[in-house]
DNA sequence: CGCGATATTGGGATATTTTACCAATGGAAC
DNA sequence: GTTCCATTGGTAAAATATCCCAATATCGCG
């Protein structure tokens, strides 16, 4: 790691920062500012340094998942033939193409990859597993579990 | 549903609106117009509409889990003693107030529900299971998985 | 306590960006 | 072709971000 940036311990206004600037990305400096407790040039070179130090990662706008008729949320878990290193850098490049995967973590315990999905419906997450998964090598066993309703999600990591 | 307004297909420039806002959020009218081959007026008429129809939810900042220390996510599967919706409703209400739990889905299959939580070490993790999760009435049993690294993690829904 | 060095703050000027208005353009129905 | 409707593009005004510099606060050290 030789890009590192050292990050000072966040204070308590970097971490109101960080909360308001997870739940709204819009406020003005001024409102920010307001909010916090500093005026707007503080706040604002303070934000600045968040960003960074890659505290603050990117800003993105969030689209609801129902208007892009995307019904189909589905919790796939997959143990690999073989787990060497190689196998996983394989396996991670490839999923990371495909947009459809919004989320892939390496796992302990009894299945190697645990994935977040979504399709538009049964057909099309069938098309996902039949044009693309299952035509990885090395994939031992592939499980699929569906989400009846998303009863939570949220982006704001605790601060 | 009264409150409803309809949302008209959405054509070629529309999703490649969402598709650039989803990905970043900071780009200008401007730079946004150029990309997706329009001038500001139109491009901007585009998003408000885009959001008043809620196909865009909000505008978020995302910031790194590491630079907050929080090395921990964990998923864990959750069984019900009983599944009326009272019950449900319960559960969701409960788990919805706690920031460490970032999602939460209701699942078909041979779990209730499956949620992903993030910790700063196992030791708040622990914390976290013994003064909230296990307090709560009606649950039947709690299976923790742990993630050993994020291989993917994407807010953008495929348009 | 007192002093200096350093980091942080606040205000104001300027540059950018957003936003609203209105005329012009393009496409579909007839 | 012509009329109507939806959408576009330019422009100007308002809101906002950004930068500079002086003022203030904080910390280390005698």
């Amino acid at each position: 790691m030789t890009g590192f940036i050292p990050m000072p311990e966040l204070d308590a206004i970097d971490r109101k920062i960080l909360s308001h600037l997870q739940a709204d990305s819009r406020l003005t400096m001024q409102e920010l500012a307001d909010k916090v407790g500093l005026s707007v040039s503080p706040c604002h070179r303070r934000v600045k340094l968040l960003e960074e130090r890659g505290v603050i990662s990117r800003y993105v706008a969030t689209v609801d998942q129902k208007a892009l008729g995307l019904h189909v949320s589905v919790f796939i878990s997959i143990k690999l033939a073989r787990q060497k290193e190689e196998d996983l850098n394989r396996f991670a490049r490839a999923i990371s193409k495909w947009d459809e995967v919004l989320e892939c973590y390496l796992m302990t315990g009894n299945r190697d990859y645990l994935l977040r999905v979504v399709a538009a419906d049964l057909a099309s997450y069938e098309t996902f597993l039949k044009t693309k998964l299952t035509r990885l090598d090395g994939i031992a066993s592939i499980e699929s579990s569906f989400a009846l309703s998303q009863v939570k999600y949220s982006i704001a990591l605790p601060v």
